[in-house]
DNA sequence: CCTTTAATTCGTAATCATTCCGATTACTTT
DNA sequence: AAAGTAATCGGAATGATTACGAATTAAAGG
């Protein structure tokens, strides 16, 4: 679905690759060198591999699928691996460093907001673009939950975003 | 006020916490009759596998994996082919008649809720067990989406319900 | 700088859920 | 009952993800 967005995402990519990344207007995620902290914390190693990913982590402002990162992530390393490119998805999802949903079967991931109180996204359908939704609908549920043991919960609105409903 | 919110889903919540379906007092969920009337306004026939399937799901009071369907259903037609339960798992789902959802990778089913008003729900990770959350968080969103296409959108809590923390 | 050690990656095979497909069977209508 | 169409069967194909042994690489200590 996102895979027409990719030559838009790539190019966009390349261009500011080595460039400063926009900070404008609320988009506050994560730096990659927040990232290194976390995963140092952990005792994972500073490879070529993860640096890759993190850039382009960084620059991307959307979701997008595992095989989008693939074939970005091809261009800065011809022949990584798939196990590679899975297994650090996996690490990075686990330790918090990106965010990870699922749309129409497909896994979705993008850098995690450093937004620092909790918050929601809306998330664009058609190009994988987010906003923030600042409220959190754990806070109005009236429904006695005491005997139950939470351990978390999800809540997202789906659409299309300005851009492309035009 | 809140009691008034509470009132109807105290009933879906009993129906499913206690494993039967209240057929005197408050039913919860379509009924099978039910799914065969929309079955039959939109043309498909009615069947020896889609009658297995609604009533596996009409006993069923918790989200189930394809596997379990599949597993289950056998029990009644040995040899049913994979391909007959993933066609019409998605006919359904995509007629109303199936709930779908999804959790660490998993597809789940359950029978739609015949609950007039929408709602959500809470999930059980480890039975699948449902408890019906009767406010919806887009009500209470302040942020303003005006120039966005709203498409649909998820709030479900996930826990432990009260059984499976024992 | 060299060595050691454990993490990481590579390359590919294996897995697993799901979907597809041609042939057959079953349902509904006439 | 026959025709026409939907549904199913059985198994192969697909596609995303994971597993695994061998090779490579990063970090730490001497």
């Amino acid at each position: 679905m996102l895979s027409h967005q990719l030559s838009f995402c790539y190019l966009c990519f390349f261009g500011k690759r080595y460039g400063h990344k926009d900070r404008g207007k609320g988009r506050v995620d994560m730096t990659i060198d927040e990232a290194w902290d976390i995963l140092f914390k952990h005792d994972y190693k500073r490879t070529k591999n993860r640096e890759i990913l993190l850039r382009f982590f960084d620059e991307a402002d959307n979701y997008v699928t595992a095989m989008e990162v693939r074939v970005a992530v091809e261009q800065d390393n011809p022949g990584i691996s798939f196990d590679t490119i899975y297994r650090n998805l996996a690490v990075f999802s686990k330790l918090g460093i990106l965010d990870e949903t699922e749309l129409n079967g497909e896994r979705l991931f993008r850098m995690q907001c450093a937004i620092d109180h909790h918050h929601h996204h809306f998330i664009c359908t058609t190009c994988g673009s987010t906003k923030p939704i600042p409220s959190c609908p754990m806070d109005m549920v009236t429904v006695n939950l005491s005997e139950y043991e939470i351990e978390g919960h999800k809540f997202e609105i789906y659409g299309r975003c300005p851009k492309c409903i035009e």
